[in-house]
DNA sequence: GGCATTTATTCCTTTACGTCA
DNA sequence: GCTGACGTAAAGGAATAAATG
């Protein structure tokens, strides 16, 4: 630890200060070619041999102690710069990441809204919910029906239908039994649950939460009764 | 082989000097 | 010339592993 006898003599804390001092008062900055060297070497390799660290002190005409104290500043530097480009990196993905989210959540939203007037309509008797459901359980079975407008409500409702299914690239799909319209999506059976799914990725992704939230609290949160990537998966 | 002690090395933090705006 | 910020050489100390008796 101690090189060359530095305090070896006199008081102790008074051998501390005034060698210190002195050591200090010599300090010199290594030459622009010195570090050159040093950084050449540290480039391949971040420590040093101690056979290697005297044959560079030679060569630069330090002390041996000063190369090692070289090397050992210069990895504390580069450990300093790297996490700086790691956090830049992090950041960088969590906003990309942040940005698909809002993207996804306003679609499924809208997924939701339509849904909702799919299944609105289909329950008022007399209207289009009605014809659909002549269309698809009656005239299926018994080929037709006396009543002339069957293909105007077809067309009217299915092409809402199909288009759902493509948004979500097969993954929503509908089904017709009982009275209403059930939807095996995201693994839930009524949109009273999908409603209540958007309530804290809402909270979760409010401007506070967003700027105040780092990525190892993001990952920790554990507050919502449910983890956000769990949302679309 | 297990142990205590010594030695060497590393990392982290702090100190103090040099430089620059 | 003074001052504060910043970069950096160097020291202090704790932790760890290898060597030694």
């Amino acid at each position: 630890m101690l090189d060359e006898g530095e305090y070896s003599s006199g008081s102790w804390m008074n051998s501390v200060i005034t060698t210190r001092k002195k050591k200090i008062k010599n300090k010199r900055r290594f030459s622009d070619e010195q570090i050159k060297s040093l950084e050449t070497i540290f480039e391949s390799e971040s420590r040093l041999e101690p056979r290697k660290k005297l044959e560079l002190a030679k060569e630069l005409g330090l002390q041996p102690r000063q190369v090692a104290i070289w090397f050992q500043n210069k990895r504390a530097r580069y450990k300093s710069k790297q996490l700086e480009r790691d956090y830049s990196i992090l950041r960088s993905n969590y906003n990309n990441l942040a940005s698909k989210f809002e993207a996804l959540k306003k679609e499924k939203q809208a997924l939701v809204i339509q849904l909702q007037k799919l299944n609105a309509s289909l329950k008022k008797p007399g209207e289009e919910g009605q014809c659909y459901e002549q269309n698809t359980g009656v005239n299926s079975s018994e080929g037709e029906s006396d009543n002339g407008g069957s293909t105007k409500c077809e067309t009217k409702v299915k092409p809402s239908l199909s288009s759902l299914e493509r948004s979500e690239h097969g993954l929503g799909r509908l089904s017709d039994e009982g009275s209403s319209i059930k939807v095996e999506y995201f693994g839930i059976e009524e949109e009273t649950n999908l409603m209540n799914m958007v309530e804290p990725a809402e909270s979760l992704t409010s401007k506070e939460d967003w700027e105040g939230l780092d990525s190892d609290e993001l990952f920790n949160q554990s507050g919502t009764s449910y983890q956000w990537w769990d949302f679309w998966v």
